[in-house]
RNA sequence: GGGCCCGUAGUUCAGUUGGUUAGAACGCGCCGCUCAUAACGGUGUUGUCGUCGGUUCGAGUCCGGCCGGGCCUACCA
């Protein structure tokens, strides 16, 4: 159990230049899903996120901020191990680009490079622009300035450049060999029709600042940025250390979820540094969409940010994980409102889910001697519903292989409607007058179901699992997807006074619209 | 400009390789139940499936035009 299958799952690693937002909190928190659901499984799991901590605007955000680089990259990193905790997620590990474990990493990554001539020394030669600190093409240029409208000279400088043009057909061929490589499907479209267009030999050294990893012997360049921050996905487990246990075990991982934004990097750049350097690409990229607020952008003109904390304050923090994660098909953009929010919890969570354990727990307590209930014969629609509830752990192992949590999530309410279904049909509230032993039998089904639920519900609610199986009086070495088998809850055993576990909202939506 | 995707009930969306009366959830109306967090169950409700035309015995499901919307089109990250 313990010695599963390895999954090794990342975020993003999350640039210091950027307060913590809901984007983040998202992403991270759909790892943490399926990072706690294949821990669950008895996968050996390693999940990683961390923070992009090099780069031109850090450096000047530092000394805007008058602070060191490292200094302010300190502050800002904590905020979002922060934003971790308060989100209750499950990673083993948090990196920064910054640590010399990643800098020897992305060193000897360049180096390699190098020596399979896949790194060469050039010249970088482009419009720019003094005043926005950025190059543009010539097809950028309108009457012969910036986009921007600023000024530009044109400027050559000294850069290694990554042989990308030579990675195109690799690529494709990459692709076609791994359907699943990037999704969704219509992110992967994309891709492919960028690589097919033609890819140029790629810029990853700069001079023009110095707040990056130094280039092996060569201290006028730092690294490219993204360059740095990919690598960081082998520095946890280990590299350079190729035969390192956890290297060997983790790498290659099967997952990195990240913005839509960030595609390109992870599905055409990394998986080309990595061939060309001959270590294997990762198996899986899985692009996600934007929220918006209330039907409208989110942008800091609009100052429309949503703040996570705030959502968790007003709402709870499972139910925010469960929002955001069952309101939106994971992939497309989704947006948020409180109402939609205040109709989630209100008609899923507390409507559905958790008023049928009320219902069921109070009728044990009182109708049951507050202990376990005794199963007796089984009926075809006791056998249907609780065929149904053990059905579900094959049906999320193949959403989440797809990830599809929104659709792992709706398949667990189907069973809890169903159970409301039965519940109705079978009314032991009736039965409690006429028929004790049939009663216990459906109580009985009911809180199998219930226990069943409650253990596949933890990766998305860890605290809310944990009290539904507190109140099953289930021990929490019996609480992982294997237990499911196991079957009911021992007849006789003392089962606590149940305690509502989602609470509905009854008053009106709170105000969290961050100005 | 080139490429990709989408436009289905009030709302959010499902609709395998074209095939009987187009579905779900939420909302709303009515009925039932009373164990339960005024929750639950039943039932009903509305759709020219963006539009025009084509292929076909038959198209929401394929082809083309048009209208509307979104995304990608590299070196700030």
């Amino acid at each position: 159990m313990p010695d599963g299958r390895p999954f090794y799952i990342t975020t993003p690693i999350y640039y210091v230049n950027d307060k913590p937002h809901i984007g983040h909190a998202y992403t991270t928190l759909a790892c943490d899903v399926m990072a706690r659901f294949m821990r669950l499984d008895g996968r050996r799991v390693h999940f990683l996120t961390g923070t992009d901590e090099h780069g031109q605007k850090v450096e000047k955000s530092a000394a805007a901020a008058g602070v060191a680089p490292l200094e302010f990259c300190d502050r800002v990193s904590e905020q979002f191990r922060e934003l971790a905790r308060v989100l209750n997620i499950s990673n083993d590990d948090f990196i920064r680009t910054t640590e010399q474990r990643h800098i020897a990493a992305c060193q000897a990554l360049w180096q390699r490079l190098i020596d399979r001539g896949e790194i060469y020394l050039g010249s970088y030669a482009g419009w720019y622009s003094v005043r926005d600190e950025a190059f543009y093409t010539e097809a950028d240029l309108i009457d012969g300035n910036a986009p921007t409208g600023a000024p530009v000279e044109w400027v050559e400088e000294p850069s290694y450049f990554f042989r990308l043009s030579a990675w195109g057909d690799r690529l494709l061929e990459f692709y076609d060999r791994n359907p699943g490589f990037i999704g969704p499907d219509s992110r992967r479209n994309e891709v492919v029709s960028f690589v097919k267009s033609g890819l140029r030999d790629l810029s990853v050294s700069r001079t023009s600042f110095t707040w990056g990893v130094p280039v092996p012997n060569d201290p006028a360049h730092v690294m490219y940025v993204w360059l740095d921050a990919l690598t960081n996905y082998i520095t946890a487990v280990g590299y350079p250390d190729v035969d390192s246990e956890s290297y060997k075990t983790f790498w290659p991982a099967n997952l990195h979820v990240v913005g839509k934004d960030i595609v390109r990097f992870h599905a055409v750049y990394w998986p080309a540094f990595l061939m060309a350097a001959e270590l294997p690409p990762p198996q899986g990229v899985f692009a996600h969409g934007w929220w918006t607020n209330e039907g409208q952008k989110i942008s800091k003109s609009l100052g429309n940010a949503i703040d996570p904390y705030d959502l968790i304050e007003s709402y709870g923090l499972d139910q925010t994980r469960y929002f955001l994660l069952r309101e939106v098909p994971f992939g497309q953009d989704g947006d948020f409102s409180q109402k939609a929010m205040v109709n989630r919890i209100n008609a899923d969570l507390a409507n559905n889910l958790g008023n049928l354990m009320q219902r069921v727990l109070s009728q044990v307590q009182k109708n049951c001697a507050a202990t376990a209930p005794t199963i007796g014969v089984l009926t075809a629609e006791d056998e249907a519903l609780l065929a149904q509830a053990r059905s579900l752990l094959p049906a999320l192992r193949a959403a989440m292989e797809k990830c599809e949590l929104h659709q792992a999530l709706a398949q667990l309410w189907a069973v809890s409607d169903a159970a409301n279904l039965y519940i109705d049909q079978q009314a032991p509230w009736t039965l409690k007058k006429t028929d004790l032993v049939r009663m216990a039998t459906v109580l009985g089904v009911l809180v199998e179901v219930i226990r069943i639920l409650g253990i596949l519900v933890q990766p998305v609610m860890p605290d809310a699992g944990a009290k539904i199986l507190d109140q099953l009086a289930i021990s929490v070495d019996a609480r992982d997807f294997a237990a499911i088998a196991s079957g009911p809850i021992a007849a006789g055993t003392p089962l606590p006074a149940p305690q509502g576990v989602f609470p509905r909202i009854e008053t009106k939506p709170i105000e969290t619209a961050k100005a």
